[in-house]
DNA sequence: ACACGACGTCACAGTTTGGTGACACAACCC
DNA sequence: GGGTTGTGTCACCAAACTGTGACGTCGTGT
């Protein structure tokens, strides 16, 4: 269970009041502080969605907070700036930011490059994921398809989500057997390939022209997004 | 072997072989077209790890190249322009765009922003080798053919990846029976060829005249590049 | 030019593989 | 207990795959 949101770091009240109320509009939830030591507790306590640091801070800089927040996390972070000079630039990407704003900045510009990293991020972070119409929450443990949920019993599940964390990947069925069951299992059954099908019956339009999970004769299968 | 690089889409020539040379200098391998077809085109045969898209191009534009790859891929797109406005910058984010570059730009900024983004694509991507028109993608298990999907068997799949596992070598029949079949076969036989030469109808546009997979007579085959 | 061995090509039948539905059994819930 | 649900197994079938051998073609050395 993670809670959604903004983190603002920005030592200048008047900035970080008017960025805070204009990302509110934007319709984000965003806490703010004005020093690097308190976003680093922030972070470390309620693991936000993403970080935006202004880099001139007093204590430790935006750069040196970036840098931490790498070590421990793959938290996307925003660097935010009155300099833009190329070196800083370099400097600051390199840190590990994933994008770097220099201000000012009109608050729809930071709301898209917001967007943007939280678009790529998600596919990796999130706990819910989409494939088209298909939407898998894992942490609600729910499958919806074109907005009607789908009942899948818990091995299903278990084989759906094993399959989903290796998108695009075929997994043979020894692998599966041993992820998905215990690895007190014959090597040679058709419990996967049964249990695919009947994942197949349930979220499959055409179970025989599959969308989603692929057969890959003689190797295994493969999920991949239509 | 090649690995694939980044694709530069831009119309203005002095430019584009600007950009190209400052990013091979950086240690890229760029391929540049000065047209979205020709840019998209590129994308489905041979899958590039980035792509960076001028937005005023003629015919379909960055913007719209932008559109159409997010629907297939999840190809990192860079936009670039000349025009820094707001606007443009918030339409191209919305677009599926990962980052908005003004133009002029620095070289060392645009290398920094391309390891940015793929440092955080990077989680996604998959083992691909690219040779020409031909992509084997070793995790999906799937081979293209100038975009097209190749259908291979799971036998012509084995030996393509064996011969694919020494590029330039030739390996010889024994080798490869053992390597591809069980080792329980006898030595003389007109397998390996007869499978060679189903691969070669496959995926060889001239299967009389083979540009991946050359006979050494008297030796074996040998996999290389054309 | 000729012979010979190496390789390409092809069709086909036996085998393998995975889809499918049925079924038995265990677990679970009223 | 009686019904319901979930799960593993099996048998059967269609489709896909693959090895084989016969034959054609090509390259090479004499």
């Amino acid at each position: 269970m993670r809670v959604a949101g903004i983190l603002l770091v920005e030592d200048d009240p008047s900035v970080r009041t008017a960025l805070e109320l204009a990302l509110t509009r934007q319709g984000h939830s965003v806490t703010s502080y004005a020093t690097g030591e308190e976003a680093l507790d922030h972070i470390r306590a309620r693991r936000p969605e993403i970080a935006i640091l202004d880099v001139m801070l007093p204590g430790i800089d935006g750069i040196e907070v970036c840098r931490r927040v790498r070590k421990l996390d793959q938290l996307p972070v925003i660097l935010l700036t009155a300099r833009g000079d190329d070196l800083d630039i370099v400097v600051g990407l390199e840190a590990g930011a994933d994008d770097y704003v220099v201000k000012p900045v009109e608050p729809r510009v930071l709301d898209a490059r917001i967007r943007a990293i939280l678009r790529r991020a998600e596919s990796a972070a999130s706990d819910r994921i989409t494939f088209g119409d298909l939407v898998i929450d894992r942490g609600a443990l729910k499958v919806t398809l074109a907005g009607k949920e789908i009942h899948l019993t818990p091995t299903e599940l278990r084989l759906l989500l094993e399959l989903v964390r290796h998108p695009g990947q075929v997994l043979n069925r020894r692998y599966l057997l041993r992820a998905v069951w215990d690895h007190t299992h014959i090597a040679d059954s058709r419990l996967v390939d049964a249990c695919v099908q009947r994942i197949r019956a349930k979220i499959e339009p055409k179970p025989a022209e599959p969308v989603f999970i692929h057969t890959v004769r003689g190797f295994g299968y493969r999920f991949s997004p239509p």
